[in-house]
DNA sequence: AAGGATGGCTAATGGAATTAGCTTTACGGC
DNA sequence: GCCGTAAAGCTAATTCCATTAGCCATCCTT
């Protein structure tokens, strides 16, 4: 028998390699086991179990989340920082949208998954840190950036909105809406 | 053997205080058999399946959220209207967390789900109608509010924001940017 | 009071997660 | 180069859940 010389991020590639192309229901231990080349209960040897494969993969999305951010925001200021950022955001949404969906759920609190959310955090705080906001105003307005961001992103991700019918626009006014918010606090 | 007088609603009464006390991921037809007293074949007797029992659940909160953002507008229109729509959204999340987020995930395309929606979607409409809006401009308005009240709700229903302190505010200033960007459109 | 439709039951099947315990591979120290 | 150990696989077994088949009791209509 030779090896299939698995990790627990080859875990997770194959993980995310479902997720992305068959959607969020199809992520199990079977699954994972068949793509990886192993019988499932090999995986144990690299997660606990499929809680901790679905942590581990929210873990995996929050980071690139966070990576495609960050560099959207290089160099950036201002409106033009959230206008990027907000872009950056709902391209990772288009381009992984399956893998983006899987994320979803409540999971029990992790320190690993509420540091990555920590930088995530820490990205859009940066960000906003150009208007002049008092602590308060600054986590109201890094709120209604995450809930603009996601929702749209949800929604799309998951086909909620009826018809994908110039999204793009939708998106960029609802990008307006946010700055012009930012600017009336 | 006493007849239980079940029907495909009183399944759904069951499955919806499940998924009330104890989230979306607990809505098993076992659990919903012992709440109803019934052994879980028993079930099948009203309802097709376990995705299709999910859809009617789905479907009793979308009727339910149209309901109360339908009470919500009566009277009341321009900014008014658009405030009332936004708060009457959240506090149906705030008053059913599990019962909001046991709906997120994307189902097959139903046409009772797309009547539900569509009812939802013609109170948004309706309430905007106020504001001087091409037809695009209304889906692209529309599209906004939802994806505002729907990313919020969502974030604070499966506690997505780290401290649930001051929502009501970062609530009332999302609200304020969504009215805000209805008037720059 | 009969009889069909309906609602409930038990038994059986199949798939997925998980655990236990065995075997083999890889590899670091001698 | 050999050996022992830890890591990585495997098979077998258990449990839980969804689902189907087929049986029986109950209700409603006449």
């Amino acid at each position: 028998m030779p090896r299939a010389g698995l990790s627990p991020n080859g875990v997770v590639d194959a993980a995310i390699a479902i997720v992305d192309a068959e959607g969020p229901a199809a992520l199990t231990l079977s699954a994972v086991a068949g793509r990886a080349g192993v019988q499932t209960p090999s995986l144990y040897k690299h997660v606990r179990n499929l809680a901790e494969l679905r942590r581990l993969v929210n873990l995996r999305v929050l980071d690139e989340l966070a990576e495609r951010l960050g560099e959207a925001v290089l160099g950036r200021s201002g409106d033009d920082a959230v206008r990027a950022i907000m872009r950056a955001y709902r391209s990772y949404v288009v381009d992984h949208p399956g893998r983006y969906a899987a994320m979803d759920q409540a999971p029990d609190p992790d320190p690993r998954l509420e540091a990555a959310s920590g930088r995530l955090l820490g990205i859009i705080l940066a960000t906003l840190r150009a208007y002049e906001l008092d602590d308060a105003g600054l986590v109201h307005a890094a709120r209604a950036l995450r809930s603009t961001a996601h929702g749209f992103a949800i929604l799309e991700a998951s086909g909620g909105f009826g018809l994908p019918q110039d999204l793009e626009t939708s998106y960029e006014l609802l990008i307006q809406m946010v700055v012009g918010g930012l600017h009336r606090d």
